[in-house]
DNA sequence: TTCGGCGCTGCAATCGTTTGCACCGGAAGC
DNA sequence: GCTTCCGGTGCAAACGATTGCAGCGCCGAA
């Protein structure tokens, strides 16, 4: 009825007791008297009181919720990830602020401005482009990386790239494949690097030739795997198999190709990689590694729990395993 | 140095001063002598003092932060929508909390408990299916719908759905086409109801018919549309083109067309609606309805805003405008 | 009867800011 | 010289919860 909000003066008034016994009522209901309790709970419903959260955390000493940082919310493939992060702390009663690390002009100052400002008890990093001496901020809460990071010491969740690459590598070999090029992401990301990494490597193991002439670099972009397309056809002594580092440069390449003419997998195989969505839809469906991306939001949100409560974050597994998914851009060269 | 968080009474002391003129000086400058306020920054500097959220806020009677709420946080759709926002209100120090709508038993009461708790200054709502009586909430804080909703009073960013159907069936009209089918979003769902009737509004318009066996029922998902796909190919009097209420259905519908040997816009013609990014990079690239979703965000930050700081929020568009994107998914019907 | 212990409750300090109000000194007006 | 402002500052009361500590009543044991 009233315009002001209920306080838990209020309860404490319509029970009869202090506001303390209400409070404890509502956080440790096992140390107050049953009689008790009841009245409160009776006045809390009476009243439909609801805890004042900033009061509650200013007095706690903590905020309540966590921030995760990305480096385009605009990229489809972070929403998944903050699905699952978001079904983890909201069953915990946490909120989840997100934010963009690359809208001001400094990507780094604002990482360090987050990590300064106490919105949050904690935060995720997807972004592997930051500079780990951002991370340097005296009282910082802790921080969870998502992605491989430079800062090895970081408690992180990570995908294991050279793996997944070393996957793709081996599915176009055992295909008969031994032309096998990669079309890498950005030259400073971290994941882009241990991709790229991990295609030499396996590469290198199989005894093929892995030269410079067939790396294409891309962006991750559906528009970078075009240009890639066309760069390929280009080329004099073209891989007959493609590795990206990313499913939508595959997208954007399949696309370009059947445009110039060209087709996968008759004219060359593609392996993608993140499995999103669109992959199984498009046509030729898209072979590539399958990234789970709900259960990294999720892991994401509970190893930073973990370390928000004071653990050490020993007990949860930072590696998510990734795994080949086979469709219809691969096949045996012509 | 010291592990306790820098409060603005070591400020007040450092400086020689009261707390209240720290606090005047970093919130209203203009009214502290200039000597007074460069010592006040210089200690401020000095102690590295960061203001403390929570306890601004709870003085100010203000969280700080508002929450998006979606039907769905994995569906890519979203994530540019929430970019818009996260410019927005970043820019103006507000926190973008996000939460899903469709994770525990019952949406309707899950939006309820957002409003009641206070965890937010305002609330933007994407999901087209809850109840309006959810927002029957005593004290409730702004609502901003972004969909078109039941509840014509609430304020609102809409998207001119009717508007967009039409232009598409007048683009495929415009071909030449006279049997222009459509498939549907779920439903229950607003923004496919509208859809919708928009299409059969537009195909009066024309003279057309637009019977119940050209309607497709889809729940804008992928899948759906590659049900679409079996379905329109074993309809005995089959569309010679087709308007879907999301790209990523008409996506699904291509993949699918062209494993039973069929092919757009050959066979037949394609508009989607949203012009989500892989559109352009599809071959056939899908015409489409451009919904700007960056600008959505954008306009739904601002209205809220503009709703918090008591305005009436006269002064925003609350239509966005739509408009028609054409590539190869269509062509005159053969 | 006294006393210790225990289960429950209340008092009051505390979290870190903002802000209404009072105060103070100096300049200006009479 | 005495009032009247007025710019600038500080005091202290909020904001709404949590929680250490103390007190109270009651029960059982000595």
């Amino acid at each position: 009825m009233n315009g002001r909000p209920v306080t838990i003066q209020d309860v404490a008034r319509e029970a009869g007791v202090s506001t303390a016994t209400v409070s404890r009522t509502l956080s440790k209901p096992s140390v107050v008297a049953k009689p008790t309790r009841q009245a409160v709970l009776r006045a809390v419903q009476k009243t439909g009181y609801q805890v004042n959260h900033l009061a509650r955390n200013l007095r706690r000493q903590r905020t309540g919720s966590v921030i995760a940082l990305a480096p385009n919310l605009a990229n489809p493939f972070f929403s998944q990830i903050l699905a699952g992060m978001s079904a983890v702390l909201s069953a915990r009663n946490y909120g989840l602020l997100i934010a963009d690390t690359q809208m001001g002009p400094d990507p780094d100052e604002r990482l360090r401005r987050y990590l300064a400002s106490g919105m949050a008890d904690g935060l995720v990093l997807f972004d592997g482009g930051l500079s780990p001496a951002a991370l340097d901020v005296p009282g910082r809460p802790p921080v969870v990386a998502a992605c491989e990071w430079l800062a090895a010491d970081l408690p992180s969740i990570r995908v294991d790239n050279a793996h997944g690459a070393a996957l793709a590598v081996d599915h176009l070999a055992g295909l008969g494949h031994r032309r096998i090029g990669h079309v890498t992401g950005p030259r400073t990301n971290v994941l882009a690097r241990a991709r790229k990494a991990g295609w030499r490597e396996a590469m290198a193991r199989r005894g093929l030739p892995a030269p410079d002439a067939w790396l294409f670099e891309g962006d991750f972009s559906m528009d970078s795997g075009a240009l890639a397309a066309e760069r390929w056809a280009a080329a004099p002594d073209r891989p007959t198999a493609l590795f990206f580092a990313s499913d939508e440069m595959a997208v954007g390449f399949l696309g370009a190709l059947r445009r110039i003419g060209a087709q996968a997998p008759r004219d060359v195989s593609v392996v993608g990689f993140d499995n999103i969505e669109v992959c199984a839809h498009l046509s030729p469906a898209l072979t590539t590694i399958r990234q789970p991306r709900t259960l990294i939001g999720e892991r994401a949100a509970f190893l930073l729990l973990e370390l928000i409560a004071g653990g050490t974050g020993e007990g949860i597994e930072g590696l998510v395993e990734v795994e080949l998914v086979v469709r219809d851009s691969t096949a045996p060269p012509v």
